[in-house]
DNA sequence: AATTGCTGCGTGTACGTACACAACATTCGC
DNA sequence: GCGAATGTTGTGTACGTACACGCAGCAATT
């Protein structure tokens, strides 16, 4: 049966009109008569045609520029990942006409992603990627944008009420709930857990808060109230590392009884450094993100698990959104969650690399 | 720079030939003189030249027959995840001309692999797709398609040394080995653990056996000799319910120690609905797959954890293994892993559906 | 009556590649 | 020396689509 990919030749021949025709039908540029437009789109339903991207893509020769407003991997290795992920994307979509402009800030200066955001605004571009990490200053340009036509895809940090294209990125409440969860399972009958947010622009905070909001609902909602006990901690960019330690060891004296730590953010290694050189084998750990650091101590078992939300897909799927958009004229959904992988020493192999 | 993506034209007018010569050179079907022949190399090596893949699949304009040989879903239902993945790249790879012809065989018979095998065989088809569960049965047929010329792809289970396209699935010791390490966790101190292979056709019992093997290696590599103890029991197929739960309420009777119990396949249901049914709260349980059955008990909380092996992935990308291999000419990687996937409650969202 | 403008539609060309065929040059056999 | 065989290169067409252009036919304007 049909074997055979309907083309608008076929649609044309059966119509007795030309391709011409059908083609101005389909692409809704007027100049046909109401009778023959019927008769093509009824046509076109019944011998169930859909366009030859391959061919579409050929003839349309244009290219698309895409810019990406995104931070530093110098900075903080955490946005490695997304740049590679945008750069493997891009690599498969040259064959389209894309080319992307990269605009690197610095994720500790909002005057950095100004100063960037402000020149690539003063280009046109097909569409544009951005980890909207400063608030503020985002939604200055995000209006600008908008009035200007440009579809633009954020990923990493969400901020709705803008009409991004798409979001891309993590649901950090969940993963603070599924943080609590794997805490749980390691102390099934009681225990006392540090959440502690370390070392991070406040930029983010939105991000710790769900994701210790996540954490404390887990408990309350699956374990006896008095079993279980959750402290919590912050420790503010700049502190050294003397300070630090200090600040661990009193809180460590002041509860021994804490079994686990769950740092909100990639900085699990300090924590890490901390518990080796204290040799406190009993205290388990979680954290965020395969970064090369949290690496070495998930190997050497003083990290037991790091939760990881595909960083790398994070700028490739943010890619392809924007090419099935522009390119492809698919529809695309508005939030795409990537996957809460649980990654331990021993399944890393599969996620790393 | 580099913003013009060099094209044989571009390659034919540098070299003073026609365009036609250089197609020749860069397909090696000779009738070309040595200095010519050089002479395009060089310069399409200088240019950097790709080849447009949009415009060589739209003139080869052949149909691609891809024979998937897989296992019947409605026999054991872990397989309608390979079978969806497999549909889902059909989808995609229809642009390019491919067609699947899907043979479903019984995975509980050996003469229903032979049949489908031998009604494949007899028919020529482009590639092939199998999931070899039946060894000895399956050999055979590698050397018929290895003779004939035609590249096939194995999923799901491994067997080497017959030279397939590639191998696309599951590492069963390491998984075995990542459960063990769940377990570890949730009994930090000691436990009991009791490894169950239920209901399996024996065709699957050597990645039970490594499945076991690498669960007990996790212990012996990573704690003290006599903290844990690790117990393992068999139920065949066939056994009935009355007779399943009898042999169960013995075990626990003789090792009432135990504290947990992992589930080598997809059956981890069945011990989640005796758990369930005896009120054993306490007996962590660890298997595999999300099949509907074990989801109801992951969500209920009787199953912890599920490792997953993206099976709807295996499909998937079996597909495009074989696509990257015949349309694309691209280089295949000989073994593709999938992630090990840790699954919870918390988390199944992402990977389920 | 001649012109312009508009509507409705067909034709032609281009995108980059593959391949059949034609065309030409060279060599060889007799 | 001529025809045939072989080797080397150019030309043309097709794949399916998009879009510029052109051409009729008719109505409205000059």
């Amino acid at each position: 049966m049909e074997k055979t990919i309907t083309r608008i030749k076929d649609i044309a021949q059966k119509a007795g009109v030309s391709t011409g025709t059908v083609d101005r039908v389909l692409h809704n540029r007027g100049r046909v008569s109401e009778d023959v437009q019927q008769r093509v789109l009824k046509i076109a339903k019944e011998l169930n045609y859909e366009p030859n991207l391959l061919a579409r893509a050929l003839v349309t020769n244009r290219t698309y520029t895409i810019a990406a407003l995104l931070p530093d991997p110098a900075a903080d290795s955490y946005w490695q990942a997304p740049k590679t992920g945008i750069e493997k994307a891009e690599a498969e979509l040259k064959q389209y006409g894309v080319v992307v402009k990269q605009f690197i800030f610095n994720p500790f200066q909002a005057s950095s992603f100004r100063e960037n955001a402000d020149r690539l605004t003063k280009t046109k571009f097909d569409g544009i990627l951005v980890a909207p990490i400063f608030y503020r200053e985002s939604i200055t340009y995000f209006n600008i944008w908008k009035r200007s036509g440009v579809p633009f895809v954020l990923f990493n940090t969400h901020i709705p009420d803008y009409e991004p294209l798409m979001y891309i990125g993590q649901d950090s409440y969940l993963s603070g709930y599924l943080a609590g969860k794997i805490f749980h399972f390691g102390h099934q009958e009681s225990g006392t857990f540090l959440v502690a947010h370390i070392d991070e622009n406040m930029q983010d905070s939105s991000h710790l808060i769900k994701k210790e909001q996540g954490f404390v609902d887990y408990f309350q909602q699956n374990t006896s109230a008095d079993a279980y006990q959750i402290l919590h901690t912050q420790v503010s960019r700049g502190t050294d590392k003397e300070g630090f330690t200090a600040q661990l060891d009193n809180l460590l004296a002041d509860n021994p009884s804490i079994t686990g730590i769950f740092v909100t953010n990639s900085k699990s290694y300090m924590v890490a450094e901390y518990l080796q050189a204290r040799n406190h084998r009993k205290i388990n750990l979680v954290g965020y993100d395969l970064v090369e650091k949290n690496l070495h101590f998930l190997n050497a078992g003083i990290i037991n698990f790091l939760i990881n939300q595909n960083p790398k897909g994070q700028g490739y799927h943010s890619m392809y959104g924007l090419a099935d958009h522009l390119i492809f004229k698919k529809k695309v959904e508005a939030i795409k969650y990537l996957p809460l992988d649980i990654i331990t020493k021993e399944n890393l192999q599969y996620y790393y690399g």
